[in-house]
DNA sequence: GCAAGGTC
């Protein structure tokens, strides 16, 4: 039998079709595919099936001094079990091994994890490697007419890269972890990736907090020709020539102002109109789909998430590459062809196809393994295939494509100078004379501004001049596109990586709401490797490694040769940390309490602390327990995150509760607590009020919640929902059937009516057992999940939350335990 | 319970 090994199911799927010409059988064997055909086998690994780890006796932090780790002997141990028993059983029957993994340095690592395996239960069987750049008929069939050996270098190369990062990885954050007690869930860690990526965050907000604003005006004035007007902007020549807007003294300002306001007509002086061809985008890498899905608002994440779905459905190619060139197999109008017809996407794609000539952009960079991401010609079906927001990214993808195959787009730009007195003014025009790429993709901002047509001479009306005072900003924090982009320049991460490491940096505490906050804990990290471990805050150590791999590729390094080198860097580093462990850890254990810190405690001013309970809710409390009992209620729902902005009568930060979709304001917590009570009497509670002449009104819980409750609580414990956010206004209006009032929300610009809260609650619960389940408010799951949870007999939040991930991820199609596990946590 | 890299 022969036996061919990929490195994803997908790929194992296609080339099997390749291959047997669309005859091969499947089998299933410990939940692992295997396509069959003739002699020949063909299974797919989930990436890498190995990893490394130190061995067991260096498990317990506590028992092992991290410095240990750094000589400690390095293990490969099975991740994923299932898969590596199924190419056991395969190997032991195999006449020959023939390794398609992905044509690139990972996937010749992965290639050799899978050499090993093999060798490891049959040591005759020859083991052949194959490399392709697309899983075309062509490429695929002439590989295997040729095939090569595995490149044990470049594998080893990987294998220094794994070393490497583990062993830093693992020393610097224990020791942290250690210095600040910090074990368990809440460990502080450092790595070669993601320590860089957070000291880019950090190094902003030094420059944000060390920001000093400084004052400037600029000078408007409306010019008129005939009916229409437009806007110019006072500008002056600075001591290098260049044209300046901002006018850095006030008198100057006042002096140009006075000149302005004296006169009512402006002379032009120079007129100057040019055009300026702007070139359609080139096609999609995973970075720069990243950034478009994240201008629609999408985050880094979700994008990737949605991508990746998009992909296993057949609808999109591999949503992890580098490429920006289209390979040579990929036909643009055979794939334009597959969209004619279609009710929306159809007409871009028959206007691209009237074009004499199709030529797609190309990018900078051109990989071996995966193309750039474009749609394959499969079409999900909006709203059966695809839910709203997969639709939105998948057409997204399709004209990005579109755009690709289009012609640039034409802009006409006009300047126009006047001059008042000794004075000058200036606007500048932009109108778009050739949308070309535009119309398939309107995704960039086209606005347009007007300047009219003027001739040189020419005495135009001058109204309405304005002076604005304004103030130079700090820089602005890094969005998580702007971030993945930033860590691309800088050659850290991989395109598979880049997103998960900004999200590892949430969960780690060390960044917070989106555009990402650092918190002080991560200020305090970053200071103490800056310190003492500066080449792990620095994108220099990814260049030596990438460095350093390339030479054991080549063959001129060995790989103990960088390992050890790189032991020894790191022996240096622990050798200046030996004395300064309680200084660091006292640093990391002051900024973790900064983190929590509120104010002052109005009863005994010590600090009010964010504390979590013991059921895993949270609460306020204050550091001068026992001492001081003080305590300050918060909502249940969310994990509270203290925002910069503070509370003007008890000097408090107010408190943001983080719950998913349902994240919202919460407030000074200890205005809230005041607030707490019962507001306006609405009408007779239905349960009690015959009897007992109970009433129903609107409450206000300690915690900030609302609800309308019966005023003989707990005696009647009658209650209605209300929302979360927004102030209740009662109305004249009453509802006939309750005899209750209407009640208005404000929040929001428009005020919305919610009704008389009885029928509000009948409609919610009708609304409940229509659609029968509260599933969909959970992050990222549409209908169609839902539809999948339902036959898997998770019906409701509280069926999810009992529930046993790794089952449901079991009987579920195309969700992961973890997937479960975030549900929970948000639920 | 450490990293980063694959993949789901």
């Amino acid at each position: 039998m022969e036996l061919i090994i990929t490195e994803k199911e997908n790929a194992a799927r296609r080339i099997a079709d390749i291959l047997s010409g669309g005859t091969y059988d499947s089998s299933r064997e410990n939940g692992v595919n295997i396509y069959e055909w003739g002699g020949t086998r063909c299974v797919g690994l989930s990436g890498h099936v190995v990893g490394v780890d130190f061995p067991s006796e260096y498990s317990d932090w506590r028992d092992v001094e991290p410095v240990e780790l750094i000589d400690a002997s390095v293990e490969k141990k099975a991740t994923k079990e299932n898969i590596v028993a199924t190419l056991r059983i395969l190997a032991r029957k195999a006449t020959s091994a023939t390794i398609a993994t992905d044509y690139d340095r990972e996937g010749e690592l992965i290639g050799k994890e899978a050499y090993e395996i093999v060798r490891e239960v049959n040591d005759e069987v020859p083991i052949y490697r194959v490399r392709f750049s697309s899983i075309t008929e062509n490429e695929v069939q002439d590989a295997f007419n040729n095939p090569d050996e595995l490149d044990f270098d470049l594998a080893a190369a990987g294998e220094a890269r794994q070393i490497i990062d583990l062993v830093w990885g693992a020393a610097l954050t224990r020791f942290l972890s250690l210095s600040a007690g910090q074990l368990g869930n809440d460990f502080i860690s450092v790595g070669r990736v993601q320590s860089p990526t957070l000291k880019l965050i950090v190094d902003r907000e030094r420059e944000i907090q060390a920001f000093d604003p400084e004052s400037y005006w600029e000078l408007f004035a409306d010019l008129h020709k005939e009916e229409t007007s437009f806007e110019s902007q006072y500008f002056y020549r600075d001591e290098d020539d260049n044209e300046a807007e901002r006018v850095w003294e006030e008198a100057t300002a006042e002096a140009v102002y006075e000149t302005l306001s004296e006169r009512d007509c402006a002379t032009v002086v120079d007129v100057n109109r040019r055009t300026r061809t702007d070139d359609p985008p080139t096609p999609f890498n995973t970075t720069q789909f990243i950034r478009a899905a994240s201008s629609l608002g999408y985050s880094a994440q979700r994008a990737m998430s949605i991508a990746e779905d998009l992909y296993t459905a057949g609808y999109i190619t591999y949503p992890r590459t580098d490429n920006t060139v289209y390979p040579d197999d990929l036909d643009p109008e055979e794939l334009l062809d597959d969209f004619v017809g279609h009710p929306t996407l159809g007409e871009s794609a028959e206007d691209l196809l009237e074009a004499e000539e199709i030529e797609p952009t190309e990018g900078d960079e051109e990989t071996t393994d995966h193309p750039p991401i474009h749609p394959t010609g499969e079409i999900p079906a909006r709203g059966g295939d695809v839910s709203d927001d997969e639709w939105e990214v998948y057409e997204l993808v399709v004209r990005r494509f579109y755009a690709t195959v289009a012609d640039p787009a034409i802009w006409e730009h006009l300047k126009v100078v006047s001059e008042v007195g000794d004075c000058r003014l200036k606007a500048n025009g932009k109108r778009l004379v050739e949308a070309g790429y535009h119309d398939v993709y309107p995704y960039f901002n086209t606005s347009e501004n007007y300047v009219p047509d003027v001739d040189e001479g020419e005495q135009l009306e001058l109204t309405d001049v304005e002076l604005e005072a304004k103030e130079t900003q700090p820089p602005r924090r890094y969005g998580q596109s702007r971030l993945i982009e930033t860590m691309e320049d800088m050659g850290i991460g991989t395109k598979s990586t880049r997103h998960n490491t900004l999200e590892k940096l949430y969960d780690r505490g060390y960044i917070e709401s989106d555009p990402p906050r650092p918190t002080k804990l991560a200020m305090a990290v970053v200071d103490a490797a800056e310190n003492y471990a500066d080449r792990v805050v620095s994108e220099g150590m990814t260049a030596q490694l990438e460095a350093d791999m390339d030479a054991i590729a080549s063959g001129e390094a060995g790989l103990e040769d960088v390992t050890d080198e790189s032991r020894e860097m790191l022996e240096e580093i622990f050798a200046n940390l030996a004395d300064s462990r309680d200084e660091i850890g006292d640093h990391l254990r002051k900024s973790l309490k900064d983190d929590k810190r509120l104010g002052p405690c109005p009863e005994c001013g010590e600090d009010l602390l964010v504390r979590n309970s013991r059921h895993g809710s949270y609460f306020i409390g204050c550091d001068g327990y026992p001492d001081c009992e003080n305590t300050l209620p918060l909502p249940s729902t969310g994990k509270p995150l203290i925002l910069e902005s503070e509370c003007e009568d008890h000097g408090l930060n107010e408190v943001k509760m983080l719950a998913g979709r349902q994240t919202f304001v919460h407030g000074c917590p200890l205005c809230k607590a005041e607030d707490a009570g019962e507001g306006p009497v609405l009408g007779s509670c239905p349960d009690c009020g015959e009897e007992h002449d109970g009433e129903l009104a609107v409450k206000t819980l300690q915690s900030g919640s609302r609800l309308v409750g019966c005023t003989r609580y707990p005696d009647c414990e009658y209650s209605l929902p209300l929302p979360r956010r927004g102030d209740i206004e009662v109305t004249d209006d009453r509802c006939e059937e309750h005899d209750l009032p209407e009640l208005l929300v404000h929040s929001g610009d428009e005020p919305w009516e919610l009704g008389c809260p009885i029928c509000n609650y009948q409609e919610f619960q009708a609304r409940e057992s229509d659609s029968g389940s509260d599933l969909e408010a959970l992050e990222g799951v549409g209908a169609k999940t839902v539809e999948k949870l339902v036959a898997a007999g998770i019906e409701s939040l509280n069926d999810l939350s009992d529930a046993d991930p790794d089952a449901v991820a079991e009987s579920v199609d195309g969700v992961s335990a973890d997937r479960i596990r975030n549900w929970q946590a948000e639920a």
